[in-house]
DNA sequence: GCTTCGGATTAGTTTTGCTAATCCAGCTTA
DNA sequence: TAAGCTGGATTAGCAAAACTAATCCGAAGC
């Protein structure tokens, strides 16, 4: 499968010369100048070691062979030029698959979709719920969102908004038999752990609280169902604030103390660099990042004033 | 008519890489290292923004936008292939015009073309007489045959043969009124003259006969209108010996004494350099070649020894 | 644990592509 | 007739693309 061909680019610049029977004019379309024209069409008559053109005076000709040549070379271009805008166009709408974590997926991104579709309705998200970081050279994924320090090696992430840690239980709680007024009074309750990056320990070094056996109480690798159990009153849940936000504004959720962990993590849009100029990709990432302000102008007007 | 076009030789490697789903053996078609081939994807890859690959561990997939490009790539590479290939074969028959002068076409070349032809039934020579030397450039010449010092600007120039000076006659002017023994005898006979690079002047010089007029007498800028002027008795001519050795051998002319004048002039072959890849071209300058050394040893077993 | 496989990357070299400036030959105009 | 214009060719140099040898990487196989 051995393919005799010249020169490619020497065809491009063949091609509008011919077209245009002119040099100069060949030049002007390419955005080069006449004489990288004349270089092309020199090494091309060279390399077939006939001529293509004749050159006569303020005028030019094409020779037979010029003339057979043509019409396949401008076919050709037109192939390639047409198959590549088609990607391009394939690029502006279609599916378009993003990768996040299951609970922000569940917690934060599954009711926003909504008013991305809506925005553009030629695109159809693929949400893929995955808690390991994305390979995007194995993975079919458009984009991925993360929860991190944003430092992952070969591919570019914008950060999208910070996370704060707090613990969050449900409101009937409050009122049970064992008392929740100081963090101190967390010895007497279970704790519920998220095994996704953050832990107690850190929680109760920040609210001063010490002698609490953190080992103990119930893990959830899926911080969705960690909250999920706080919901149902198994116990008393670290909790991610974006998480958990949409509960506390709808009552399901109470904060606890003003204790906060801010974190050095937080979530980040993540791709490789060249993605970030495909249409889709960047449709949804200016969708997201205006969904991300729109949640902090959210937050900030609901800021934590109990305890 | 501006085509968004990628790197077309990055298109070459895409389309191997994607037949073979291997790049190694896309690099071993392409005769380059399959680092060669990495890079070319990468850059591919990023120039359009989209995964063409997926890169397994031993394996490659193609993606989405891989498979929906590769038909159309490959449809424009073989187009182009197909096109490149019809343009070396039409350079392998068909028509080929060749230049020379009226002279040499009508004394030496077209008693010999049919031997050519005979050799090579699929290529048409088209005889073009001219005297003007050929401009390349804006003349539809594949080669051309010139009498001279073969140092053209721009072309390449094979001696074919050497070109020796001498008078020639009409046998039965031998037996006429005026003698015919000596150089001197000219200065009673009408002097025939050549226009086309040659005079009288110099051969007498090598005779070391003076006080001729050799202003006197009819001029031919065609040679082989000199050559009949002298079959016809009209005169002595000073002849060329390629032009006039048929009509020696035939008796039709007698060559006049001993003295020749060698000549720095001779005929080339005369192309410019890529030509002569042609195989056409090459075709004909091989056998023209052999008829020139076939001519020259014919003209030894006949050398002068009159007079 | 070592070897193999196959693509990715690094650092350097070679080739191609391109530029600005100038030349060349003819044509047009004043 | 001289000057200016037109448009391709050439020169000399720089930039970018293409390619190389060597090495790295991650997984599969033995």
């Amino acid at each position: 499968m051995s393919r005799r061909l010249p020169p490619l680019n020497a065809l491009r610049a063949f091609e509008a010369a011919a077209r245009h029977l002119s040099f100069t004019k060949a030049a002007e379309e390419l955005h080069v100048t006449q004489a990288a024209i004349s270089h092309q069409i020199k090494g091309l008559e060279e390399w077939l070691a006939m001529p293509l053109f004749r050159r006569m005076n303020r005028a030019l000709i094409l020779t037979e062979a010029g003339q057979a040549y043509l019409p396949s070379v401008k076919d050709a271009l037109d192939t390639l030029a047409h198959a590549t805008e088609r990607l391009f166009r394939r690029d502006q709408a279609g599916s378009l698959t993003v990768s996040t974590m299951p609970s922000l997926a569940a917690k934060w991104l599954v009711m926003r979709l909504g008013r991305f579709q809506a925005l553009h309705p030629d695109i159809d998200v693929l949400l893929q719920s995955n808690p390991q970081i994305t390979d995007f050279a194995q993975q079919d994924v458009d984009v991925a969102i993360r929860f991190g320090l944003g430092r992952w090696p070969g591919v570019r992430a914008e950060r999208l908004m910070k996370e704060d840690i707090f613990p969050v239980c449900a409101p009937y709680m409050l009122k049970g038999p064992k008392p929740l007024r100081t963090p101190d009074d967390l010895r007497h309750h279970t704790l519920l752990h998220d095994d996704y990056m953050i832990n107690w320990t850190n929680w109760f070094e920040a609210a001063g609280v010490t002698g609490i056996d953190v080992t103990r109480g119930p893990r959830y690798t899926d911080s969705a169902l960690l909250i999920q159990a706080a919901t149902d009153g198994q116990g008393i849940a670290l909790a991610r604030e974006v998480l958990v936000a949409d509960d506390l504004a709808a009552g399901r959720l109470v904060r606890l103390f003003t204790v906060t962990l801010p974190g050095d993590y937080a979530y980040y849009v993540v791709a490789p660099h060249h993605y970030f100029a495909r249409p889709k990709v960047k449709a949804f990432r200016d969708w997201i990042f205006s969904e991300a302000e729109r949640y902090a102008v959210e937050t900030i007007s609901q800021s934590p004033t109990k305890m």
